[in-house]
DNA sequence: CCCCATTACGAATGTCGTAACGATG
DNA sequence: CATCGTTACGACATTCGTAATGGGG
């Protein structure tokens, strides 16, 4: 049994590809531009150098085998693969701008990072983040890509939903020390971060305390900068899962208590419609849509179909 | 620019392969038991195919353009698929028993269905489910694959915690009907369906509720029974999230208020050490893995390590 | 002066197409 | 007897290896 690649000639898994496909050599020639005896021998060849047979013949017909099923998912993918890399290769198509908007919180929390994969995947695009405020209604023409928290008005453009966030309270590990918050109230002992959004009030009352200001309260203006005071130690900050999830695999935040928490904020996505949306966009919607997925963002239905759109017109590898 | 791969000897992309790799010439050679001017000659025939210079030729050094970097990534990945798939294509090495040991509730819930997709890849494995009690502590020892609630007592084995269970209550939509239950306190106006692990009262204490038997409340021995009933619309079962997520995927049930509670309850995994783990069993915990993952299991730090092992010795493509 | 990548040319290998064969329904 | 897959054989094309060339350090 050649179980190792080297031994294969690939092109007899090209051709492989075809005939599996149509489990007919006439039609899977023609498909090739090849004689049919060359396809049968390709195929016979193939056979004997994996010491299996790849297809059951039953009198005139071909039938994968259960052995033949397998390498044909298996071949498929990977020519798949292949073929949606090939899409983007050319440095040509690439060349050119990519404008992206996002509040600053998140260009903090995530955007930033996820910028750097990009400019190691596809340095010859060029990237512009502008920051926009967080209930921005309005997208500057120029922008191909936004990122916004709540639904903008942009009807000449593809808005949707990517998220409902999701808030818990964090803080920084040294705050936390060895206590346990087994209750709600028990977090009025730490003194609370708060930015404009103002959600300490509506957490405390969703688990049913009763909520009065307290000591050492501190209020911002963004959500980031709770955040940032949150990891010097100066309190608890009521942040969304996605935008701390760095944060708490790095240990650099804890969150002090499990509880589900939203108030039907959502994140949004407006990017230009089909032919609008140029191919480097595409590529950088499709490392956004790995990212989040990749770090088990609560995806919703309509960005998940926007993720396969983008998949099947051709994204690439993974993100590592 | 040549996107297609019909237009690509694949040969030169196994070339490339290689060359990628080492950025260098000779040894690259070697790897491949060619001569060097043979592969100067592939890549140089590659990049005009693509009409995209691969290699950045600074002096006598080789080092990948960013193209040249994207597509090797690509190219990999296709080619470590290959290698992985073409592991398991013999018959002979899968033709043998997989026994497979689980709890009654699990085995309806989802290892039924694992097992149909099991045999759709596989059929050369004969497939064998033996059904154990939910907190059974010994395996008997022909068995190769358990799946256990609690942690079962098998030195010789490999045991790894797989997630830890999630209970949500559950009931038939037509039950249920257009009515909203915000509080936990109200889920008391349906009747409950209790199995013998006896989880409502501790999940009303934990809401900090009062609880106390009332009309219609049905004992059952099994969870799968409970469940079963949940369907039928007798009432509210308590389940673990993954047991029921085909119910709720397909609107058999639904829950009723989201609340995170769980008793400390992991389903425990085990199966036999390195050499003791057959190919079989291979395949069969590689598709238990990605059909968890793929239903948004979540799999604790362990499990993910198996699995990251498994698919290192190879696994295959992904359950569609 | 060594190491490396590239180019040039004759040789070997592999692949292909045409034609003939065998089997099936 | 029409369709299909397989085998046989001669021709073509690609790829290879050896030897020679040209840059860098």
């Amino acid at each position: 049994m050649a179980t190792q690649l080297r031994n294969l000639s690939l092109t007899s898994l090209r051709t492989f590809h075809a005939v599996g496909r149509h489990c007919h050599m006439r039609r899977a020639a023609e498909e090739l531009h090849v004689s049919h005896p060359a396809l049968s021998r390709q195929i016979r060849e193939l056979e004997a150098r994996l010491g299996t047979p790849l297809f059951e013949r039953s009198g005139n017909r071909l039938a994968l085998t259960a052995a033949g099923r397998r390498l044909h998912r298996v071949v498929s993918d990977a020519f798949a693969q292949l073929e949606k890399g090939l899409l983007y290769l050319d440095p040509e198509s690439l060349s050119g701008e990519v404008v992206i908007a996002t509040t600053a919180t998140i260009s903090l929390s995530w955007m930033l990072r996820l910028l750097r994969e990009v400019r190691a995947r596809y340095p010859e695009i060029r990237l512009r983040l502008t920051t926009i405020e967080p209930r921005a209604r309005r997208l500057h023409s120029d922008i191909d890509i936004a990122i916004c928290l709540g639904e903008p008005e942009a009807p000449e453009r593809r808005v949707t939903a990517l998220y409902e966030e999701h808030y818990l309270p964090v803080c920084s590990p040294q705050l936390l020390q060895q206590r346990r918050f087994g209750r709600p109230r028990d977090l009025l002992q730490l003194p609370l971060l708060h930015d404009t959004l103002q959600q300490w009030p509506s957490w405390f009352t969703s688990q049913g305390v009763d909520y009065e200001p307290g000591a050492g309260e501190v209020q911002f203006d963004y959500a980031y900068q709770a955040i940032e005071a949150a990891r010097l130690g100066m309190g608890l900050a009521l942040a969304d899962r996605q935008e701390v999830s760095e944060d708490l695999k790095e240990g650099r935040l804890v969150t002090v208590i499990e509880r589900p928490f939203t108030i039907g904020q959502s994140l949004y996505l407006a990017c230009g419609r089909g032919p609008d949306l140029n191919a480097r966009s595409r590529l950088v919607l499709g490392l956004i849509f790995e990212w989040l997925s990749s770090r088990g963002a609560p995806l919703q239905a309509g960005a998940e179909e926007l993720q396969r759109e983008l998949a099947a017109a051709g994204g690439e590898g993974v993100i590592t």
